[in-house]
RNA sequence: GGGAGAAUUCCCGAGCGGCCAAAGGGGGCAGACUGUAAAUCUGUUGUCACUGACUUCGGUGGUUCGAAUCCACCUUCUCCCA
């Protein structure tokens, strides 16, 4: 007990807001690090698609959890929150300033509130079956198992929604506990962090909308074609392949779309990603909220510093 | 110049005398979210004083108890023959 809480600042908002940039310039003020707290720029390659940032642009700050894991591999927020964790550790232990930065909530929500991920064996095997089982009996007789099994978690699950009904029958398979009684346990635990939450998002939606398309011609220009198609010649793996930008170019690849529909599709995938992850981060009382419609990039970062000053814990490095 | 056809709510697109504020899809908006989360899923989408009322289906005028649906003319567009 008793251990001080670690002061630590989060830049969320939708994608395309700004968020990169800023984090890096913040660093530079608070002698940051900056973790990514994105589930798809943590993969080696998919540098275009993910808008991962350039040498130049982190400007000599270190990233963390960025371009290290092979495309092939899977992850999941239990193995982020970890980690994250580990990486935390590090950055304090050298002074420095862990800035959490991304767009993946569930991501950060889980680190930041110290949700804790207890071990689970090895699912595939049960994870197959139910899938299996899903085909054959229906996916009404899976959910009247889970009803039976696991109410609480039934009660909050849309039918409709497979992935989370199988997902909560093979936790209780699994582990012989429900999920709901898992979801519950691993909220005990007390945050570790003092966060300052920064949001970055704009009043006036279509500017946002409007950054993205000029985002994703920023891409088209630099070469996602060919980048996805290199992917594609790769050996396909789950959590990867739900990438935005490679699986909308798969319809101009095969010849079903032209080129202009597909870009047109990933804008628009895009687009309504950026609506998710608002949607998400809305609900965080506790993000400051900047709205950079009209903002030039020192207004926005002076804003974000003098929000983080207020909060105490920053002492900035120079000056 | 002649002939055929089409105009529907943000878009595409059904409807072809009442059961139509108008199917379906798209897009938008809002929401949910604990081991795939850039994923998965839900709701909503003419207006309002909203178990009802009002204004919509290119325009104007008719027929009818009643029209997005029938008739006439006008406008625009597409196609075919010249």
């Amino acid at each position: 007990m008793g251990a001080q809480k670690i002061p630590v600042i989060v830049v969320a908002g939708a994608t395309a807001s700004g968020k990169t940039a800023l984090a890096v310039r913040l660093a530079k003020r608070y002698d940051g690090e900056v973790i990514s707290a994105d589930s798809m720029q943590l993969y080696k390659g998919m540098d275009i698609a993910t808008a991962k940032p350039a040498e130049e642009e982190k400007d000599g700050v270190p990233h963390h959890l960025m371009d290290f894991l092979p495309v092939t591999d899977v992850y999941s927020v239990a193995r982020y929150v970890e980690d994250a964790n580990r990486i935390v550790d590090a950055i304090v232990a050298r002074g420095h300033v862990p800035i959490v930065t991304g767009g993946t909530g569930l991501y950060i929500d889980s680190l930041i509130d110290n949700i804790v991920f207890e071990e689970e064996p090895d699912n595939a095997a049960v994870r197959a079956e139910l899938k299996a089982r899903r085909e054959t009996e229906g996916i009404e007789a899976l959910y009247a198992e889970l009803e039976r099994a696991d109410p609480v978690t039934a009660a909050a699950l849309d039918i409709r929604n497979e992935n989370r009904v199988l997902r909560a029958l093979e936790v209780f398979y699994l582990t012989g506990e429900t999920l709901s009684e898992r979801q519950r346990r691993s909220r005990l635990h007390r945050s570790r962090f003092e966060p300052v939450f920064i949001g970055l998002d704009y009043e006036d939606r279509s500017l946002l909308y409007e950054r993205i398309d000029r985002r994703v011609d920023g891409m088209m220009a630099r070469g996602l074609l060919k980048e996805a198609a290199e992917y594609y010649r790769l050996p396909q793996a789950a959590t990867a392949s739900q990438a935005i930008g490679y699986k909308e170019l798969k319809g101009y690849f095969n010849g079903e779309l032209s080129l202009d529909e597909a870009v047109e599709n990933l804008k628009r995938a895009t687009r309504r990603y950026a609506k998710r992850q608002l949607t998400w981060f809305r609900k965080n009382e506790r993000i400051h909220w900047i709205f950079r419609d009209n903002m030039t990039e020192d207004e926005v970062f002076n804003e974000a510093a003098a929000v983080i000053d207020a909060a105490g814990s920053f002492p900035p490095e120079r000056k």
